[in-house]
DNA sequence: TTCAAGTACGTACTCGCAGTATGCGAGTGC
DNA sequence: GCACTCGCATACTGCGAGTACGTACTTGAA
């Protein structure tokens, strides 16, 4: 039994001009699916949401799914992909406008812990993100949104304590600052009481980098030429 | 003396007195079953680790597994308490005896950014840990072991700071600081050389920390009395 | 208008794998 | 010695990801 009558669901009209009416009904459904999708996974998990109870709430079959997607993990990067989009962009326009590095990363680390409450979030990045898409391709996709807000931010206060860094003391401080706020948020999403526990991380993060800002007027260096220091691993 | 003519496959002797000989026997082949899960679960991670290729391996069938565990889930629980117990002993193992505080977190920091380095470390505990156990049930292994060196080694760079804080703050200094040291490490197993990488990464921990100590010596109070401070966020 | 080609699906299957039901022999307590 | 239950083996079930193939509707060309 076709479906055939197209009576009720109607797809989007072709929004987009000079898009084909073929093709705007196609993007329809692959949205659709992408849609029930990142719900189902973040209700249930990647592991329990099966393809069938997707393609039933978008109300197509699976066809369609692996017309559009190669598999069930193509789907999730998918989901996965936008949700770090918006990620990062919600918190590319908190910090746009401050031009204080210090109050840029206050703004950008209270924007984060905002986001990182979206169940959403904490299920198909934090959680199921690495194990779904593995070490690599999850690095790679978080360096293009999220984490490279964080190098941004990180990059602004190092210049203004007015140290001369490399690239690599960037990167490595970015990252334990991701992992830091990543982490954070973690337990904030945790806690009791969100807003408070939010509010400790933001003054043990705030002490943190005033330890920064001490060592600027103390006039502490960083050392310097990093990759000569030889330590036999294992002591 | 036990009858030393059982051929090949030996399992252990009755090693535990008291024990039963078939005690002994269900002992070892319980041991096999997570010797062996954990090997496949680190090679091919748990969603691509067949019951069928484990039991296999350790040279029984799944009724001795699920006589032994209640499921899947169940066998990987058992391979990371372990996993994560040798972790969290081995780090204690390096830190005890050092009792500058500072001296502390810097060794604990090093053992720390060599066992992550660990591929069943990696796998099992950071990539599939939270997707299979779930955030609720990781976190409740996670304090158990490794995070509670952590806290351990916090606490005691705080008292030696003299600041005086409240657990929660202990807390949430750990926990920013556990998520730090996850983070690096992460990036130290994959960078092209895990030596320098790892250098680099003590250097900036110790920046951070020498951020502290200057903090310290400039008299700096952490703000106390938390939970007072608002902010109108919804709600 | 017709028609060939291709696109966007739908239908019906396969196969691998977690989990279950049940049987059975070898220790173990009495 | 005897019942019993423990530790495991065998055989099966069901679910769910992936595949093969059919088909209606579009689209562009003649």
């Amino acid at each position: 039994m076709p479906k055939s009558s197209v009576s009720k669901l109607v797809p989007k009209v072709p929004s987009v001009p000079g898009a084909s009416r073929r093709a705007a009904y196609s993007a329809s459904t692959k949205r659709a699916l992408v849609d029930v999708a990142e719900e189902l996974f973040t209700e249930h998990g990647y592991a329990n949401a099966s393809l069938d109870s997707i393609v039933a709430g978008a109300q197509v079959t699976k066809g369609a799914l692996y017309h559009h997607f190669a598999g069930k993990q193509a789907l999730f990067e998918a989901v996965f992909e936008r949700v770090e989009d918006d990620a990062s962009r919600t918190i590319q326009k908190a910090i746009k406008g401050h031009k204080d590095p210090w109050d840029k990363a206050r703004t950008g680390l209270r924007t984060f812990l905002t986001v990182v409450q979206e169940p959403r979030y904490r299920r198909i990045v934090v959680q199921d993100g690495p194990a779904v898409l593995g070490h690599e391709r999850f690095r790679e996709q978080e360096e293009r949104s999220t984490y490279a807000n964080v190098v941004d931010i990180v990059r602004s206060v190092l210049v203004a304590g007015a140290w001369e860094l490399d690239e690599d003391m960037v990167e490595t401080f970015s990252r334990i600052f991701f992992g830091a706020m990543a982490s954070a948020g973690e337990s904030v999403a945790g806690a009791d009481d969100p807003i408070v526990a939010a509010d400790r991380v933001e003054v043990a993060i705030s002490f943190i980098i005033s330890g920064f800002q001490a060592l600027t007027e103390a006039g502490v260096a960083l050392p310097s030429g990093l990759g000569q220091r030889r330590e036999p691993a294992q002591d």
